[in-house]
DNA sequence: TGACTTGATTTGTATAGACATAATAGCGTT
DNA sequence: AACGCTATTATGTCTATACAAATCAAGTCA
């Protein structure tokens, strides 16, 4: 940018500085778009944006007519990105393998129909694998596809590529619901992840959704040293 | 907004409908900002703002002089927020409880030294307590206090509010970590999170800073039946 | 061939001005 | 006091215009 103009982002800093050194103590209302435009020398659409991400990222709440106030408890929300585990394992500098484990056609379970939303006599495509870094189990994927919105799976083996790479090239989604929790691991996750049954798994599991008609759920379980980090 | 004028919202909403329905299939050119402000019969500012919030949320990747495309990958990102956990509670409807369990001044063990970037010869205030949902376990919270950074912590005696609560409005940072993982129980833990011992845990652990100066250290363990969950 | 320069293109950002919208405060009426 | 209207005010968003910065491609020169 040009020398004179100042940056939403120098406005940014510089406020996030002002708040984190309290020299506007949580609670407080701040200046007015306009008058902080003024000490800037900058436009108010300036002062806006620089103002708007800082009430995204949580720092400060705003409310038309009140104005903008300092947030009281700064719950700054974490981000985490979500990446295809192949990835995930080649960006570590490991060798990523892949193995499918089964792949079945049939009717789903009672548990899995309720919370993909499905009817019992749809079909689902039931696929399990296993993520391994440098030869070292990493993640089991078990996964449910549904075919009445993904008809075309059907006819991928799933043998080389993964039914994750797949779906995101395949089956497109306008929704998901993730969660992530810790759970014991049962005799054949302790087998395929060589840890000892009953040890400690990291879990996330992820339900997607094209204009709500449900496309697939998926569990992934981790040893219990893997560990999930983000900073902000 | 008046009715002629057309939100950036309703753009972003049509090119993510394009998208999920594969009218533009991955790794595709999106048309410039000039073709669809024109189509749209917007400005090309209001177009540019749908796409950079489709590009942060990773639907697009966008570069200069090459344009838009559609994210090969959607490793569209989850984000979480971290509330204060009496707030988590009481939003459940169960009511809150909060029980100090120690509170001591000493010098940091060997680990919480090099996590935290402390030498050995500063004092840090460790405090445990915990957290209780209608009156079963929640959290175990284990932290330690950098006090060379936080000096005021030294008068609180954390008997009816929890540490968390207390440096949200005294100490503020301006970094933060978030690592999330599972856990065995250990026979403490066990304990006071009333499960059996070797039980899996969720843990969550935070290290915050203001200006690469540490301020605290905490981790924050759940039974495993607790669940973080974020919809996008 | 290969390194450097230049130009064209696309996104990125700032600005001034206008109007929209939400929320509050104050007033008047009942 | 309770209610509803109105004016006020701060933020929210759109437009038009301008220039900045990145980057790709083509052309130039050693």
């Amino acid at each position: 940018m040009k020398n004179g103009r100042i940056s939403f982002r120098v406005i940014k800093e510089e406020l996030a500085r002002r708040i984190a050194e309290r020299v506007w103590a949580p609670g407080t209302l701040i200046p007015g778009e306009e008058v902080l435009a003024r000490e800037f020398g900058a436009a108010r659409a300036t002062v806006n944006r620089a103002l708007q991400e800082l009430a995204r990222s949580g720092l400060v709440e705003r409310r038309r007519k009140s104005g903008t106030r300092v947030a009281l408890h700064p719950l700054r929300e974490a981000r985490f990105v979500i990446p295809i585990v192949g990835n995930e394992i080649t960006a570590r500098g490991a060798e990523y393998r892949y193995r499918l484990l089964s792949r079945t056609i049939d009717r789903p379970p009672e548990v899995i129909a309720a919370r993909l939303g499905l009817s019992l006599s749809e079909l689902v495509l039931h696929v399990r694998c296993l993520h391994l870094a440098d030869g070292a189990p990493y993640q089991f994927e078990d996964r449910w596809i549904n075919l009445t919105a993904v008809p075309a799976a059907r006819q991928e083996s799933f043998e080389t590529i993964g039914p994750n790479e797949w779906l995101v090239t395949h089956a497109p989604f306008s929704d998901a619901e993730f969660t992530f929790m810790a759970a014991a691991a049962n005799e054949e996750e302790a087998r395929l992840l060589d840890v000892s049954a009953g040890a400690p798994l990291f879990v996330g599991e992820r339900i997607t959704w094209l204009k709500e008609k449900p496309i697939t759920l998926v569990r992934m379980a981790h040893p219990g040293t893997h560990r999930m980090v983000t900073r902000l």
